[in-house]
DNA sequence: TGACAGGCTGCATACGTAGTCATAGAGTGC
DNA sequence: GCACTCTATGACTACGTATGCAGCCTGTCA
């Protein structure tokens, strides 16, 4: 009736409540099929009546697994908050927890890879293409799994996840000379990212195919300032690309306000692509043609390789293939 | 030199190589001022050959506290994932972790508390305006504290730290009748959230001391799309209003693409505001006029009431004043 | 040299649960 | 009616750490 009791219950007391055996309280929560039906019963009045709540610590360091997750993401990405929605709640649908390890810079890495191993997780999404390798085979052990999720750079040394971003490049890039781009430019996030530099060279080679160059440019962030800003040093240059392919829609988006702050039509001046597939990218005021990650999909193969016993888990890769999306940014309503 | 050892290493395994107690080991890492120098030196060393690492159950187990603070918050929301990123930035820095709740809907809330309980966490950060009173009440307990977070529905039950939404609608509606509105529409989320309600207070009674009526409409989500699709019931009545102020920041970006997709001009033929200040209003393409929310500041208090047991905690409200930010969608350039 | 203080360390135990093993009882077949 | 199987339950212990208590050793002072 009134407030909590001062001391928490413990299997003990509702085992003296029920009149049985405190193994017993914990087989009705943990193996109910092997407790007879009127125990089950019995046990659980006396529970609801003291208020009794497992302790999942104990039961995790008896059973060796704590049911819940590590991801370890950058702090400012609109993409990745997006995973890591994706990731919760499919965990929370098999009755796992998420443990957020989110980063600014990648010292901050190091501490929370110690938290980790501290943490006894059961697994662990490394999510994050900035993360040096040598951190990556820090991480390299059987158990807990370790997951790289869309960071091309851990193949070879972890399990990994990630949508096809060469294929995906390519498509963009073949979209753009589809709609008439006869001159281009790649405009990357950060040139250490492994995304960034997969997605380069997929534009790049399916542009060089129609005898098109394409400059890289740094924008020296992920986010939508660096877009903006990167937009100025093009239209610095004389004369601009018929196309500016963003290495990721966030930067995609800054980079067609910059565009046009400096006076450009998008698209008619120039066509703009991201990469992603984020809400924002379909916002009417953008209508950013990109290329779609099948977020859920990824997820799911990830959580697949972090449980699945069956998986041999050696060096698995599973590259999913994106969708292209074309917006409005591509098309030039012109003939 | 090779990979790890098979089962994992003890503070036993620590204490047999460096030729002490257990006792001793444990306290080397959790006391060290209690061992003797040497004998710290000889134990870490042993525990760096063995790859030792201590076990955060085991020791939440005895010490009941776990560092880790859990959080739950709706799964897609522009805003409260900014939220996040902050709690788990200030957490990390603190040596704590931040275990996350994402729910889709209101049920999950339930499943979300008995996690909660089950996982004995220092503390819950309750994150949502649309989590309803029966549960707040059920998490009212002294311990582990929890900390109702821009949730004004929760006040006298649970401790609480909002922004002043009452006194930033208010404002925004004054800077709108400053820029000439003589007629005006409030563009809710969700009538049920509390949040929504307080604004709305706020904005019309501000409008009825100029003798503005502000009818209230409900877009009826909190996300992009419900605010788009708003925009043309607006344009649908014979006549628009001078201005439209939205429940949120993302709602508002929605009306804002929605009106110009409506043919009207934004702020040449209506004005509109927002309210939370996300970076993406600050986006060139939009430039809102909308009430910036101290994240930092409000993070910071919660983790404040949380943490120093110096806090009466009974019935403690912060809140804290926001920031008018003016953006072009409420600057009309025509005098 | 003896008494005593103070700093280190080891011993033993508790945290709350899960699972192993043993046992009691009920049911089955001959 | 006996041997057997099978189910339900209880007693006991381990998971890995933190900590109170006691004991040891060294150093100091009279």
């Amino acid at each position: 009736m009134d407030g909590q009791p001062a001391a928490r219950v413990t299997s003990h007391d509702v085992a003296a409540e029920a009149g049985v055996s405190q193994a017993t309280v914990a087989r009705v929560f943990s193996s109910p099929e092997k407790v007879a039906l009127a125990t089950q019963e019995q046990v659980r009045e006396a529970a609801a009546r003291l208020g009794y709540v497992p302790n999942a610590i104990a039961r995790s360091l008896k059973s060796q697994r704590t049911d819940v997750v590590g991801a370890v993401v950058p702090a400012r990405s609109e993409y990745w908050q997006n995973v890591l929605t994706a990731f919760s709640r499919r965990l929370a649908e098999q009755g796992k927890q998420l443990l957020l390890f989110s980063f600014v810079d990648a010292d901050h890495v190091e501490s929370a890879l110690d938290s980790v191993e501290q943490y006894r997780l059961d697994g662990l999404v490394l999510a994050s293409s900035t993360i040096r390798l040598e951190h990556l085979v820090r991480m390299q052990r059987p158990n807990p799994r370790v997951v790289a999720f869309n960071q091309p750079a851990a193949s070879g040394l972890l399990p990994l996840v990630t949508v096809d971003n060469e294929a995906g490049a390519r498509d963009l890039a073949e979209h753009i000379v589809a709609r008439g781009a006869r001159t281009a430019a790649f405009v990357g996030t950060v040139a250490t990212a492994s995304t960034d530099q997969i997605r380069y060279r997929g534009a790049a080679a399916a542009l060089a195919d129609h005898q098109i160059a394409c400059p890289y440019l740094e924008a020296g962030a992920f986010n939508y300032d660096a877009g903006y800003k990167a937009a100025a040093r093009i239209l610095d240059g004389d004369g601009h690309p018929d196309a500016v392919m963003g290495g990721s829609d966030e930067l995609a988006l800054g980079l067609i306000d910059g565009l046009r702050t400096g006076g450009l039509d998008v698209p008619g001046d120039v066509l703009v692509t991201g990469f992603d597939g984020l809400p924002q990218a379909s916002w009417a005021g953008y209508d950013l043609t990109t290329l779609v990650q099948p977020i859920e999909v990824l997820v799911d193969e990830t959580l697949a390789i972090l449980f699945d016993s069956a998986a041999a888990v050696a060096n698995i890769e599973r590259i999913v293939p994106g969708t292209l999306r074309e917006g409005k940014t591509t098309r030039r309503d012109r003939g």
